[in-house]
DNA sequence: TCAACCTTGACGAAGCGTAAATGTAG
DNA sequence: GCTACATTTACGCTTCGTCAAGGTTG
């Protein structure tokens, strides 16, 4: 069987809020508000993907933490921003490796 | 002429308040939500700091950008994280530039 | 001594989640 | 045609900033 696509947008809104733990309607004021921002069908029904729904779950991490939604916002982005900054560490730490491991005189070249 | 250290409390709240764009009360409750620490004199009057003042500052941008004080909370502490990340991915970026640059052969060896 | 500090309690405005009313999509 | 969706309006609860009252510090 094959899946929809994770940013597919496949469930309806009380899906979506099932899916989520929140409010059909608190899912409304969200998009209205800008933090997701669901599909829409060709009448106008909110489609929410597999992404969407991930989203809303940490947005009801954050609320549940007492954020307020200029809050979350701000949050998402940091924690993105994060994410990206952890990658380039990560990436710039495998680097550094690679080059000490080709110069044995390195101070963190093989041997003992 | 010795200037304070800028983590030594020399301000009275009304002071602080002032370099802050903030209400003295406003600070009395950011310290009771955690949010500032101000050290107190022997008789329980409260002494900011350069540090705390900077702080309040950050809080009070925050404040006007709609964040709860959970909200602020949390995004300082990512805004730290963020800080640290950088200055980690700025260190090993130099580092990779060093090692490169002992190294002719390397892609970004000196040339043209 | 008196101005600026302290604490605690109260109040109004705004934000947030949910419900109700009314109409449309599937 | 009936259920689940759409939007708009309304209501109660909580949070937040500020004020007031009464006492203490410097």
């Amino acid at each position: 069987m094959d899946w929809p696509e994770l940013d597919q947008g496949v469930f309806a809104i009380s899906v979506a809020a099932e899916l989520s733990g929140l409010h059909p309607q608190t899912l409304r004021v969200y998009e209205r508000e800008g933090l997701v921002e669901p599909a829409r069908s060709a009448g106008g029904t909110r489609l929410y993907s597999g992404h969407d729904v991930t989203r809303l779950r940490e947005i009801a991490l954050l609320t549940e933490g007492g954020l307020n939604i200029a809050g979350i916002k701000r949050v998402l982005e940091l924690q993105e921003e994060v994410r990206r900054l952890r990658a380039e560490v990560e990436r710039l730490g495998a680097e550094a490796e690679r080059q000490t491991a080709k110069r044995p005189g390195g101070r963190d070249g093989p041997g003992r």
